[in-house]
DNA sequence: TATGAATGAGCATTCATTCAT
DNA sequence: CATGAATGAATGCTCATTCAT
């Protein structure tokens, strides 16, 4: 009884884990051709095959690509929002705050080049089309900034007649296309981390 | 001798005019379905049968389908500079003039629901992946942003250690992020506009 | 020893039942599944998770899909078989005969709606293909006809002159075909046995 | 003008010409191949390539496949219809009536091997599934035998009483599986044709 | 200039079956 | 005996583009 049982039980977890492993190698393959080659150029084909696994395994992980696509989405925004906390957790002051999520996200950028314009481009493509249109990476990140804004108004002069969600969305707005045309046209990071900082503080400022 | 010249000219003027006339069609028929159904979702074949025209002809106006989404995004672009001209001409202090400018932009989405927000998000789909990637709308906007900052900086006190450039497409990000997060959770237009320009006027000015 | 014998035979007896429970678990699945979905809809994974039981297991019965219908099939035959026994063997002429044969068939349709329809028409699909084709369910009842009409061939009086088994066929044909056509019309089952009784009686008659 | 419009006329007239030369390529290949290999073993691929054209026109002549093997089906209609009527035309009592019509399915039959197994049986295979279940192939012979059946009983004695449409569906379906079973079992033509006319005399005949 | 029949590479997805545990 | 993760051949269909007329 009891070792049939075990036995069962290894079987299980053996079964569990290995289920796990092939979603995990899935996922890391997805990302790198995600990002490589875009969302419609990976067929689900060439993601088993990066993967070591066999066609059909795909379907068993996943409900279709575009179901993968947001799973690789999903875990993108947890690693970038993980990175966030850590550094800014640290910061005291507003400007040091700002400066210090700026250089969360270039520091992600750099260590997984094309992810996030990937993540961020290709996710209005596969929009469901099923009518509301989900919330995109984008508006979630506004939402976070909102929050991290309202924490500080209780410590900082901040402008309080401010209708802070729009305003979260229009710091992550302003962050994506700056920084976009930024590292496009050359500019230094670190020249970039000073202008956002300046001009999302002056924003902030009560003083009109 | 005459009248077979005549003729030429004729035919040729004739031709000429078709032509044109057959572009338009087409144009007009792309234009409609672009933002009905997206870019994926339109085939050349739905264009042609929209315009009353047959499948080749859609070839002989346009490269490919991609050649086409790019005049309709050019027109586009083409006739918001144009609104956001004739109403930012009249402005005379900063506030006005972003006033103006945002009035424009949402005048014209509602004379031309999901137009903009078809050409802006599609645009990224068939980024030509042939290397560097052109200039997005979206960038070229914010230049144009920067270039009008320029202007006023002349008349306007302003923050002068700006880069212009940068703070162009910082606008233009905000200004597209926050408006699709405000119309999405049904804020009103005049509420938007009022929080945008108040965010913009402090960003821009020379205080910090 | 005597300890360790029991045992085994007590597995062994344990495990034949298990086993048999399993292949009743499955067949009931399977008879419920091919009905309401027919063969191609059903797949042997929706048979073994109906069944309660792991998808491997479904092979450990049934050599492949195909094996599973056949024995579903011939279930069904069984079935219908003892039903007809059953009521026909206390007629004592040839119209109470048939019309006890018909009845039989008509309560086990309403019995199991839509099992009879399946079991006749997707036989036809999965015909091995290997060349000659099995003989079909319907050509089986066909040759039991036969075998009755040969019987009552002896009591009452019958023209001599016939291909009894191509007469058994022709009359399970004219059955299945006036049966599907008349109940898909809203005909009553009253008359359909009325009119099949006398149809059948007046073929057999020794008068041309 | 009149030169153009001949031109626009021709052009529509020789593709007219060409399109319908192409539909009948691919029905003469998909009616081989279903034939000789079944619905579910033919590919659209396979027709095209028989048809010696490219895969997309398959879609251009038929909205999917099953839409070409209904086409498919409906033309051996047609044509086994034709062939019955020039045979039982010329006829004049019941007996000779019947006798032609065997004759002319069983002549096409022979001509046309195996075509009218896989109409009858790979129908039901397709049946479309919405719900209601069209009429099959067999059941409109039968209710042609239904109209013809009417047509004698005016001049012949035949039984009064019968429920015509029923009848019809009855002999079509005896002389269905009375045939293949004739045929597997290795009886003659003649034999057949002699049996089932009997058969079918009988039972129409007015006496019980 | 205009046409539309033809094209065929390409794709996402399925499912009967196997086998290591 | 039972399991269920893995498999990969196979499939029906689409659609941007060409070209003979």
């Amino acid at each position: 009884m009891a070792t049939s049982n075990e036995t069962l039980i290894d079987n299980n977890a053996r079964g569990a884990k290995r289920r796990l492993e092939s979603r995990k190698r899935l996922l890391t393959a997805a990302r790198k051709l995600f990002v490589e080659r875009g969302y419609h150029a990976t067929r689900p084909q060439d993601i088993t095959r990066a993967a070591g696994l066999g066609h059909g395994t795909f379907y068993l992980h996943f409900a279709d690509k575009r179901d993968c696509f947001l799973a690789f989405v999903d875990e993108a925004r947890e690693e970038v929002d993980a990175a966030i906390m850590r550094r800014s957790s640290s910061a005291k002051d507003l400007p040091g705050f700002i400066e210090a999520i700026l250089t969360a996200i270039y520091d992600y950028s750099e260590e997984h080049p094309g992810l996030l314009a990937t993540a961020l481009t290709d996710e209005a493509v596969i929009a469901s089309g099923d009518g509301k249109g989900e919330m995109t990476l984008l508006h979630r990140w506004g939402e976070e900034w909102a929050e991290m804004l309202k924490v500080h108004a209780k410590t900082v002069p901040m402008a309080r007649d401010y209708d802070l969600p729009i305003l979260g969305q229009a710091v992550v707005g302003a962050i994506q296309q700056a920084s976009s045309f930024a590292f496009r046209t050359g500019r230094s990071r670190a020249h970039l981390v000073k202008t956002l900082t300046q001009l999302i503080v002056r924003a902030l400022s009560p003083r009109s």
